[in-house]
DNA sequence: CCTTTATGTTGATTCATTCAACATAAAGGA
DNA sequence: TCCTTTATGTTGAATGAATCAACATAAAGG
């Protein structure tokens, strides 16, 4: 980074933010896209080029008159983001690069009993595979999370309180709730206009079943205006106090699966009239189940839409992948470096320098 | 306004925000608050005391050494601001002037089928009184209203559909549900901090009543990290699809408000778990209600406390001039004059200049 | 009266941005 | 092949909101 200002720091952003959204952009398409001048993007993308974070393309060009535009786009090999999904007994983990390419992904059972251990474990098994460096880890985990912190406040299914995580050895490290990251992986993909969307995963505490018991349990991620909703206490989207809820189910078999769906769709009715999303995503063991003979139509409100997660079930680790990775395009404001920066508020963007006073 | 630059109407914004948010403040602190230099604040301030927008006051000093600084406060006299609050058969209304005190309230029967009419009448009656110019307007209605638009969509109880009303006469105005806008009350009291809140009020569809009938409604405002939450169609905080649903209650007498309050946050309990609110505010006709027999707390989630509003009911007029105020303190970007514009992120900022290029 | 401590102002400097002119590159006709 | 057209991209001077550094002002307290 050249020139060392603040508001340098948020145009660069802005820019990388923009190429991030578009397969291939030019100067003065960004330069038009951002309302600003031709000679300041001949700046900025010069500079970010000199810094390797992108790269200059000898890309198509769909043009039938005047010069060629010289193509940008996000250097992948700047490094690599590590995506851990961390359950009781299994993991999943989806290895990203800066460009958003997966690289590699890989799940399997697991022994360790701290979150800690199983990252370590993770970072030593892609250690010696000659990526790019790793540029930090999003962690996804079920329970109650603070990402801001980078504190899992508490998690039944994994036996921790209070277990605090925010770097491994250097590494940055950003950590969220299940759901959240598998909200977090629908906004990446087509939905990335902000919007308001309610994305409901079951989560397996079992390695290798399908379907839920009654040791397992339902994660709700919501995201309103585009943005990762946490509530006050960072339990939104926790069901709770209600005559229906998952946990307390016996195990289900085949024939039931369809009553359990129709169930927990009249338990969150209320809710769906309320928040009015545009769509409700399903993600995790819920897409297995059998829903032949379930019309959802009369239990969602009219302008809802519903989508279904494909089946790979690396949602939610290529979510958390999608977590860190987004810190790369959000400005860094001086005395907040260790949180996670949704969106900035203008009210809140500080003066361009340092000032001279306390 | 001296100096053109969007930057410059940044700043200024940024300043009247914390010169609105305290009581009486300084050169010095506003500088101190925004991370700015002194000599800045010297500029800027003296451009809006020169616009008229704020003045200097010979107040109170708290200190025990050093020069005392000269405050700088909002100046009422710029203009006022009208609220309107229009239910079927009656209104109620807020003058307020720029520093946000209010000047005047009103209340009573009406015969408009028309809104446009009953704003028209309102602005006659309070036009020859010598108070400074009328800024604008915030309209409060019953139903479903796209504020950034300016069109009440829907409403059964003032039987009108796509209804738009944007201006008076080259007067702006900005209209709002009134469960939203008084949600806007409670925001600009001392719950200004971004928080998240669910504001419920019972309207009264019948001039001089009291209690809820068949004919009436309850509302819920959405105030989600700081701002009133729409939904993906407008429709958020509308109740629905429920089989419990307050309009199709008969009337009630008074031995039965009670049950009614009860049976109401049963059906809010599931929402109140997943939205994880910091506060639930009740007000309108809910607040007379009888409620000594009634203990919330084994229906409220625990982190969540409750606030009733006083019974004067012209919270929701007042929030609704509180909507236009707002306007007053937020930027407007090219392009988006009409809107209101709640938070700009900065995202969406635009370059500094006009650029050279369409 | 002089020191201390704070607020507020002034003029020079900084630096991201714009502006205006120019350079580059490709297409398509003469 | 040359010349016009049309677009992308670059360069250096100008702009303007901010900072910086020095100074001016004002009040308290020995």
């Amino acid at each position: 980074m050249k020139r060392g200002q603040i508001q340098t720091h948020i145009t660069r952003t802005r820019v990388l933010r923009h190429i991030r959204e578009s397969v291939a952009t030019s100067r003065i398409e960004i330069s038009r896209a951002l309302s600003m001048d031709r000679s300041t993007m001949t700046h900025v993308i010069n500079d970010l080029i000199g810094d390797n974070l992108i790269r200059e393309e000898e890309g198509l060009s769909p043009r039938n008159s005047g010069r060629k535009p010289v193509m940008i786009s996000l250097n992948g090999d700047y490094g690599m983001i590590m995506g851990l999904e961390i359950q009781p007994g299994f993991y999943r983990m989806t290895l990203m690069d800066m460009a958003g390419a997966i690289r590699e992904r890989s799940m399997g059972s697991h022994d360790f009993s701290l979150p800690a251990d199983m990252v370590s474990a993770a970072i030593d098994e892609t250690g010696g595979k000659g990526y790019p460096p790793l540029l930090g880890i999003g962690l996804a985990l079920p329970g109650t999370v603070d990402p801001y912190k980078g504190l899992l406040i508490e998690s039944p299914a994994l036996d921790l309180c209070d277990y605090p995580l925010t770097d491994m050895g250097g590494i940055p490290l950003v950590m969220d709730n299940d759901a959240n990251c598998f909200a977090r992986f629908v906004l990446s993909g087509e939905a990335r206009e902000a919007g308001n969307m309610v994305c409901l995963i079951g989560e397996s505490h079992r390695y290798g079943r399908t379907g839920l018991s009654a040791r397992d349990d339902i994660g709700i991620g919501l995201v309103i205006n585009g943005q990762i909703y946490y509530g006050s206490h960072f339990t939104a989207g926790e069901p709770g106090g209600s005559p229906f809820y998952p946990r307390a189910l016996a195990r289900l078999d085949k024939s039931e699966e369809s009553a359990y769906l129709a169930a927990l769709f009249r338990y969150l009715e209320n809710s769906l009239y309320l928040l009015d999303p545009e769509v409700l995503h399903i993600g995790g063991e819920l897409v297995n189940f059998d829903r032949k003979d379930l019309d959802l139509t009369s239990l969602i409100p009219p302008g809802c839409s519903v989508e279904y997660g494909k089946e790979d079930n690396f949602e939610i680790s290529t979510g958390a992948a999608h977590m860190f990775r987004d810190r790369l395009f959000s400005p860094v404001l001086p005395g907040e470096e260790k949180t996670i920066i949704d969106a900035i508020r203008w009210e809140n963007l500080p003066g361009y320098g340092r000032r001279s006073d306390s």
